[in-house]
DNA sequence: TGAGTTATAGTCAGTTTGACAATAAGTGGC
DNA sequence: GCCACTTATTGTCAAACTGACTATAACTCA
């Protein structure tokens, strides 16, 4: 199909695709602790051309939603998630300059250690795409010269990561298989942004039954060795329905009112 | 467009539509508290001729999602929620025998005492349209019987009706703009499904800065008269972007392992 | 007038949370 | 080998919160 302007465009059915937010836990250069980290794609044609973007694109006739995130993960960083979960569809009549574009966006949890910036992520030797690169997902530079709405989209991410991962299970997904309670915590104090209390914070993870400790210990390190915890919960990387939110915990920004107008009655159609 | 048979509609890109969860409060007959009810349209054609389903339609060309939602709600209802929240964009393979349909439901609340089963709903003086009817949300058969996956996407409506409630500011929505805390505390009871202790529910309410004591007592009823009280917070029906939920606290229920296999990049296109 | 019912306030023990002290167990410098 | 230093781990304590329950107030109806 050819339209020949922008406006015969308008009136086409908008069209459906799906993007991922992926985000990854590093050791940050510049910062002393470990931050979250995610690739991006540079464009390369209009619009937007040679911005990032996050990784996504059209959904597939066979495939589901979570599928086709799930191959637009593989396909950026080499990685399978170790969580997925969809985050929400983003439908604005102005997110695109050029054709109507309905996005339904999914997050994603992976483990690695390696994503370095402008280089290749923890997949990286699999692959040396010169248009995938990973930053900082809480640097503000990167998420003001994001293509289309993406950075809204991300800041999005950030926040129910953030809800998420205060009610638990988020964190050993960014871990490996054996990890330390410091370790841990370090994950939770990347996301929430703030430092916690190493007693506290112990005591509660030692009352959640998901988390079970071995009868092994961290050596190599420069003081006391602490114990290896493992994760005995569900490991599944991803719902294939909805999310069911667990635990989020924090004030809601404004909003502001949509003014519906009459319209035709709508329910006599084949729309499931 | 059309195509001779299923095979070729299946290799066609998904179509899109957008349904809404409708919940009002409403005294049950029955039992003798209020309980959650929501209005159904009876389909005319197939597939799933002559069952109910949730209001919806497709998606207009310059429609935004949430609009397309309002207009729905409003065409099926005559009302214009109190309550609006996008839920869960549903994209299944095999939710729809014809067409594979991509489905953005939305949820929302409305307020009114008047729905009548099978009758017309709470604005009912505007419209007598037989194939729209209320039903109560909760009831097994009401859903069992649901065209589509439309059973799935209401239980899950109700799950995070439940989850939402927890937090607060959403009772309210249900009732009018004066409301005793013993009204708020039937929506808790209806929502949650258990009974509440009148004391500590006051408690809480009270300890909450958005609800406000007027200097009115609610006269009529058979015994003390209890004071009004007047919800001072946001009271715009939708949020135009994410829903940034709240408080939600329960348990996740099971879930699937999804195998992503490979797939070609994804991210060299035109898609937000 | 008094029984019955709802509204509202208060009490109390058990639990959770944040702040913080105290001890254990390693490394590295001397 | 001994000591300073850092992290790991355990314990203590008060404030806040929760659920169960008691007590009192205020109104209607028989």
């Amino acid at each position: 199909m050819d339209y020949a302007n922008v406006a015969e465009r308008r009136e086409q059915p908008p069209a459906l695709a799906v993007s991922t937010v992926i985000f990854a836990l590093r050791e940050d250069g510049n910062v002393g602790r470990k931050t979250l980290w995610l690739p991006l794609v540079r464009r390369t044609r209009e619009p937007f051309k040679g911005r990032w973007a996050l990784p996504g694109g059209p959904l597939g006739a066979r495939q589901s939603l979570q599928d086709a995130a799930a191959a637009n993960l593989l396909a950026t960083t080499g990685l399978v998630p170790q969580y997925l979960e969809q985050l929400y569809a983003f439908g604005g009549l102005d997110r695109s300059p050029s054709r109507r574009v309905v996005s339904i966006v999914y997050w994603a949890l992976v483990r690695g250690d390696g994503p370095a910036p402008g280089g290749a992520g923890p997949g990286g030797a699999l692959r040396e795409d010169p248009n995938v690169a990973w930053y900082r997902a809480e640097d503000p530079a990167v998420l003001a010269d994001l293509a289309f709405d993406h950075r809204q989209i991300v800041e999005y991410a950030l926040w129910r990561l953030r809800n998420k991962v205060e009610y638990g299970s988020i964190a050993h997904r960014l871990l490996g298989e054996r990890f330390t309670l410091a370790q841990v915590r370090e994950v939770y104090e990347a996301v929430l942004g703030r430092a916690l209390d190493p007693a506290n914070f112990r005591r509660q993870l030692r009352g959640t039954p998901d988390i079970e400790a071995t009868d092994e210990f961290l050596q190599g390190g420069k003081h006391r060795p602490p114990r290896l915890y493992r994760y005995t919960g569900d490991t599944t990387p991803a719902a294939t329905g909805p999310p069911l939110p667990q635990h989020p915990a924090q004030a809601a920004p404004p909003r502001q009112a949509s003014h519906p107008e009459h319209h035709p009655a709508l329910h006599e159609t084949d729309t499931p």
